[in-house]
RNA sequence: GGGCCAGUAGCUUAGCCAGGUAGAGCGCGGGACUCUUAAUCCCGUGGUCGGGGGUUCGAAUCCCUCCUGGCCCGCCA
């Protein structure tokens, strides 16, 4: 479909190299960025400067001109005068500069009678020209699929959406930060794997020409993580893309953003703790440790409640004396198919089912089955568990850690049961790693890992109940 | 996979239930204006109503179907 105002401003560029005026030069020298300038006016006032933004609003009074110039989310006004920028320029201005366009001024920093912090332009140049009437800030752009799939609109009309994406930005480096303070080492693990572990879940396939393999998107960093620690490091982290190949909702996007941290000589315990402090501390440099999601207000002050997940089933009615065939009934009745019956799995699926949701504040669920996972050690008081936690906030598994299993006999044996469930039909069970056993048979220290999900972390702290709002391009099917 | 809702001008949208020439604001073009900031005032411009098919004298409106998106459920850490 032929635009008109791409029609239009085409014909502006034409005019423009007629008269010599390249509309897309190759630098705009500045002396300072408009951020500069907001943040200390006082500091600016009378001087000359030059800066540049986008104009995002141009308003022509006779032979006098306000714009709004913006640059990275801060800005400010450019003042034109007919008599002080000079007759050529001024009607330059008027005829061939548009809202959208990005500008370079040159001019003393003021205030004008109303107040409003202003560069008073005696010389401007156009830098590069919009081709596109930009949609008024005043009205924005609400239509959810444009703005994911035309994000930089978003970014540049939605002032909200610019800055949930700086604190996704700050989020990220506020847990570096913390985990280098703590003495942990960020590593790089391959993201092409020949098999694929670490969690439940069917990866994407593709083929390596090199080796005329089949290898797969890791689904998580686990197994190459705690190679490391068999190799000698006592922390490490990575923050990592995962894939997985699942339905896309609002708390799944095929490819995602996870943290993996794991440390030596600790259980899962010392993880939780590491857990909590690491998401108040970035809470609180967010400002947000009492942040609204949905209809709660999520208190990242407090202590987060760690409570056994048994304890959690018990008080629904479902405890050790519940017979399976009670337990199987319940399965019907919540739609829940399982290959096999297993208890243990059993009992971790009906937990996600009927107490997920309630899970508002920030709350550890520790000591699951054992047949939940196989990578997990088995539970100091009672082998029928694992040490493992899963952080719920908001009724989002927001995390899920262990003391890690380190028992090669154990593992193998683990493997082998999941390579069982998989021949049963379980598509999502682990695969058999026999190298990660080996690494294992060489001695893994005892050790406690974890793993956050960022994009999820982001949601509770950015107050979004959707992921595709915190996923700069998230997934969305081509358009033809 | 199932249910509900939405798609109309560059942007935000009214009109749809009860079929009768598609309307507004902003933007855009022209004009007035030397302190505006959703500037204002005057004149003008702009849409094969998401695609396809059907019913009808006549469809944005009713029916079928497809596409895209959102939300909920199912599935899935």
């Amino acid at each position: 479909m032929e635009r008109r105002d791409f029609k239009k401003r085409m014909e502006l560029v034409k005019k423009l190299r007629e008269m010599g005026v390249e509309p897309y030069p190759h630098s705009a020298s500045i002396t300072h960025e408009i951020e500069e300038i907001v943040k200390e006016p006082e500091r600016y006032m009378g001087q000359k400067i030059s800066t540049a933004g986008r104009i995002y609003a141009l308003r022509f009074h006779g032979k006098i001109a306000f714009a709004t110039v913006r640059s990275n989310g801060y800005q400010i006004q450019g003042f034109f005068k007919y008599d002080v920028l000079g007759e050529e320029k001024y009607k330059f201005l008027k005829k061939f500069v548009d809202r959208g366009d990005f500008l370079w001024i040159h001019g003393e920093v003021t205030r004008t009678k109303r107040g409003e912090l202003s560069v008073l332009a005696d010389d401007i140049k156009l830098i590069s020209k919009s081709l596109y009437d930009l949609p008024h800030e005043w009205f924005g752009i609400e239509d959810v699929e444009k703005r994911y799939r035309q994000r930089y609109l978003d970014l540049m009309l939605n002032r909200e959406s610019f800055e949930i994406f700086q604190n996704r930005a700050k989020i990220v480096q506020e847990i570096r930060k913390f985990l280098w303070e703590k003495g942990f080492m960020e590593m790089e693990t391959p993201v092409l794997q020949p098999i694929y572990g670490g969690a439940n879940a069917r990866p994407f396939k593709t083929y390596v020409n090199a080796l005329k393999r089949d290898y797969y998107l890791r689904i998580s960093d686990e197994l190459y993580l705690k190679r490391l620690i068999v190799g000698g490091y006592t922390k490490v982290f990575e923050i990592s893309k995962d894939f997985r190949n699942e339905d896309i909702d609002t708390t799944h996007n095929p490819e995602f953003t996870m943290l993996e941290a794991y440390q030596a000589y600790v259980d899962y315990e010392d993880m939780m703790n590491l857990t909590e402090d690491m998401i108040k501390h970035v809470a609180k440099v967010l400002g947000v440790e009492k942040v609204k999601f949905g209809e709660y207000e999520i208190d990242f002050t407090r202590p987060f409640r760690r409570e056994r997940m048994l304890d959690m089933l018990a008080e629904k009615g479902i405890t050790d004396d519940t017979p399976d065939n009670e337990i199987k009934k319940l399965l019907d009745k919540y739609n829940i198919k399982m290959p096999r019956y297993e208890r243990g799995l059993a009992l971790g699926k009906l937990f996600e089912r009927i107490c997920e949701d309630e899970l508002i504040q920030p709350v550890f669920v520790i000591d699951h089955p054992r047949e939940t996972t196989p990578l997990c050690k088995l539970h100091r008081e009672d082998p029928r568990l694992v040490e493992r936690f899963e952080l719920y906030i908001g009724g989002v598994e927001l995390a899920n850690g262990y003391t890690e299993l380190n028992d090669p006999e154990l593992q193998e044996k683990f493997f082998r049961e999941e390579t069982e469930r998989r021949t049963l039909g379980d598509e999502e069970a682990h695969q058999y790693d026999a190298d990660f056993v080996e690494a294992l048979r060489w001695g893994m220290p005892p050790t406690g890992g974890v793993g956050i999900g960022i994009d999820r972390l982001a949601m509770i702290l950015t107050g979004k109940e959707s992921i595709k709002e915190v996923i700069l391009f998230p997934m969305l099917a081509p358009r033809d």
